[in-house]
DNA sequence: GGGGGGAACACTGTCGACAGTCGGCACGGA
DNA sequence: TCCGTGCCGACTGTCGACAGTGTTCCCCCC
C-alpha cells in the first residue's frame, strides 16, 4: 500500500550535502592549510555545477574554514599560535556564561545528570576522531542547557575555528579530553558552586589553549 | 517594496553592492519582520541575477538577519524578547573579555585613551541613527583594543543580531546610548580596576537587555 | 644570455534558462 | 455544506555558458 517513503536524507539539497563533504573534507586534512581550492575542480569531483560548490564555499568562508586569497580565491584556512590562543580565551568566556546560567536556571538538577551521562561517553581509549567529537559534544550540551540560544548560536560559530585548531594538534590531543578534565565542571554545577564551575572552565580551557598553541608552533 | 538599483561606477563585485543594499535595507526598516524575499523580485529591482542576491541573501541568513521560512523560502528575521535578552548576556560575557583583556594589555593607557575619545562621540542630541552608530562603533572599539581578533569576529557576528533588536525598540533607544552610560566604563578602564569595570560592562548591558526585550514586548 | 611583449591559460563573476516542488484555488461529488 | 482532487501559478534548486581579468610561460629581440 505505502510508497516507499522519501527518506529525510534524499530531501536535503545538493548544497547541503556538498558543503558537509567539504566541510569534512577539510577538516579530515585531506586538503592541507594554504591549499587552493578550485570551483571548477571541486565541482568535477562532487559533480555537481559551479554554482552549488560556490555556495557552500562561501558558507565555509564565513564558518573561518576557508578564507580569501589572492584575487578572489579561496584556500583552506590555518590559525597561528596567538590566533589559537585567543580562540580559547572566548570560549572560556562563553562556556563560563554556560555554567553560570545552567546553575541558575530552575533544571539544574537534570542539566547536572545530563552532563554526567556525556562525561560518561568521554573515553580515555577510542579512536582520536571519536575523542575529539566526544569532547565538542560535551561542550556544546553545556551551552545548550544553558538554555541561551544566543550562546548556543556563537559558540557554534567558534566550532569551525576550534576544529582547525585541533586539526593541527591532531596528534598530540589525547590529555586534553580526558574524562578527569570534566568532571570537576560537572561536580562544581551539581554543587551549584558558580565560582568553582568558573574557575575550573577557565583552567581547562587556559589548558587546553597552551596546549593546542604549542601543537600549532611546532606544525 | 523595493531596493535602489546599484550604481555601477565601483569596483567592488555586484555581489558585495547587493548584499550592503539588501542589509542596509533591512536595518532601516523598509522591510517588516517576516516578510517575504524573494529572489526573482530582488534580482529584478536591484538589476542583478538571481544567483548573485541568492548569494547575498545565503551571507545574510548567516548573519541572522534574514531566516529561512516554510518552503526554503527567505523572510526577514525578528528577535523574541528572551532572545534579546539572551542575546546581551552573551555581550555582557564577550565585553566583560574585552576589558579585562584591554586593561591586562600593555597598552592600556594608549586604549583608555582612544576610548575616551570614542566617548566624546556619543552625542546627547544627535539623530537617533547616529547615536546608534556610535554607540556600536564604541563597543566595537572596546573589542578591537583587546587585540583578540577571535573576539573581535564573535562580537561582530552578534552584531546583526544587535541591530535586528534595536531596531525593534528605535522609538526608545535614546537613554541607552547616552554618554553618562559608558563613561563609567572608560574610568574603570584608566584606573584599571578589572572588577568595576567588568561589573560595569555588565550593569550596561542588563540594562540595555531590559529596555529592548520590553520594546520587543510592546511591538 | 637576459629582458620585454604577447598569447594562451586558468580562474572567478555573472547571467539566463530549465526543472522540481509546494501552496492555493476552483470544481465536482457525497 | 464539506471533502477530495486535479490544475495552475510561484518560487527555489541547479545547471551550463559567456565575459572579464590576472597569471604564466614561451618566443623574439637586443
Amino acid at each position: 500500500m505505502s510508497v516507499e517513503s522519501l527518506s529525510a536524507l534524499d530531501r536535503s539539497t545538493l548544497r547541503e550535502r556538498s558543503l558537509e563533504a567539504l566541510r569534512s573534507a577539510i577538516l579530515s586534512g585531506r586538503y592541507r592549510p594554504g591549499d587552493h581550492l578550485g570551483e571548477v575542480e571541486l565541482a568535477g569531483s562532487l559533480g555537481v555545477s559551479r554554482g552549488t560548490v560556490r555556495e557552500a564555499l562561501r558558507h565555509l568562508q564565513q564558518e573561518g574554514l576557508v578564507t580569501t586569497g589572492n584575487r578572489g580565491m579561496l584556500r583552506v584556512n590555518s590559525l597561528t599560535s596567538a590566533e589559537v590562543r585567543e580562540l580559547f580565551r572566548v570560549r572560556a568566556a562563553l562556556e563560563g556564561l554556560a555554567v553560570r546560567e545552567v546553575i541558575a536556571s530552575a533544571r539544574r538538577e537534570a542539566a547536572a545528570e545530563t552532563l554526567r551521562a556525556a562525561v560518561e561517553r568521554l573515553s580515555d581509549e577510542d579512536e582520536a576522531a571519536a575523542r575529539i567529537e566526544a569532547d565538542l559534544a560535551f561542550h556544546l550540551l553545556l551551552c545548550q542547557l544553558s538554555g541561551n540560544s544566543m550562546l548556543v548560536e556563537a559558540w557554534q560559530r567558534l566550532e569551525g575555528r576550534m576544529r582547525v585548531a585541533i586539526l593541527n594538534g591532531a596528534a598530540w590531543q589525547a590529555p586534553m579530553m580526558a574524562r578527569d578534565r570534566h568532571v570537576p565542571i560537572v561536580e562544581a554545577i551539581e554543587r551549584g558552586d558558580v565560582e568553582a564551575a568558573v574557575r575550573v572552565v577557565d583552567e581547562h580551557m587556559t589548558a587546553a589553549a597552551e596546549h593546542f598553541a604549542e601543537a600549532t608552533e611546532s606544525a
